[in-house]
DNA sequence: GCGACAG
DNA sequence: ATCTTGTCGC
């Protein structure tokens, strides 16, 4: 647990919060996890989805057992090695990811959509329903933000999603920077609060999880 | 010491 | 995260 945030502090310099020379995403993933919590089992779920019907491309969900607890601030080892292995099983390989939580919006910056795209290698974005930081609530319609400030640093965005509900909270994870990432999660969420990447994601996760 | 604290 | 009934709105 001391261990897992000094392997934290280690690859946080690594963190590219850039957007790469031409990037033009086609397909995004969704990544989620769903519990069973007497049992302990879990299901980790890949959804890729084409960039512009929304629809899903490929599709990928492991079941799998909880082997760390849930502890704010290193939430990203318990999600990491199922959703890892979900990814190893689809069969393309998405342009950029989101991923159901915070990216450098944390208080070391560095959340689990970082710990993902540093080792994948592909760019990464944090959609989180709760904030771990600061912000003062934005505008009441669509599209509207704030920033979400750390240290007087500016570290992500609280974003209206649809007209009058609360915002979700976007921080760049790797490979991506804040306004591109932000666009991109706006235009993944035409009909509701969450983009269509985790709601699909959470889907799978959830059936599979009923199924067994 | 007490409350907060991604999912 | 997950456990649950009712309720409001499109």
């Amino acid at each position: 647990m001391d261990e897992a945030v000094r392997m934290q502090d280690l690859l946080r310099p690594l963190v590219d919060a850039r957007t790469p020379a031409g990037f033009a995403p086609r397909t995004v993933a969704g990544l989620d996890v769903a519990y069973a919590v007497p049992s302990g089992r879990l299901a980790a779920a890949a959804v890729v989805l084409d960039i512009d019907t929304l629809r899903p491309v490929d599709t990928a969900v492991v079941l799998g057992e909880a082997r760390f607890p849930y502890v704010s601030g290193v939430f990203a080892f318990r999600e990491l090695p199922a959703l890892l292995d979900a990814l190893e099983r689809l069969a393309t390989t998405p342009d950029v990811m989101i991923c159901d939580g915070q990216g450098v919006a944390h208080p070391r910056r560095f959340g689990l959509a970082c710990h993902i795209g540093l080792l994948t290698g592909i760019p990464t974005v944090g959609v989180a329903k709760q904030a771990m930081v600061g912000y003062r609530p934005p505008g009441p319609r669509r599209g509207d933000w704030s920033p979400l400030v750390d240290d007087g640093e500016v570290v992500g965005r609280a974003l209206r999603t649809q007209d009058g509900v609360k915002p979700v909270f976007v921080s760049v994870g790797h490979r991506i920077d804040l306004g591109a990432a932000s666009d991109l999660v706006l235009r993944l969420c035409p009909r509701f609060r969450l983009p269509e990447t985790t709601r699909q994601a959470d889907y799978v996760a959830r059936r599979l999880l009923g199924a067994e």
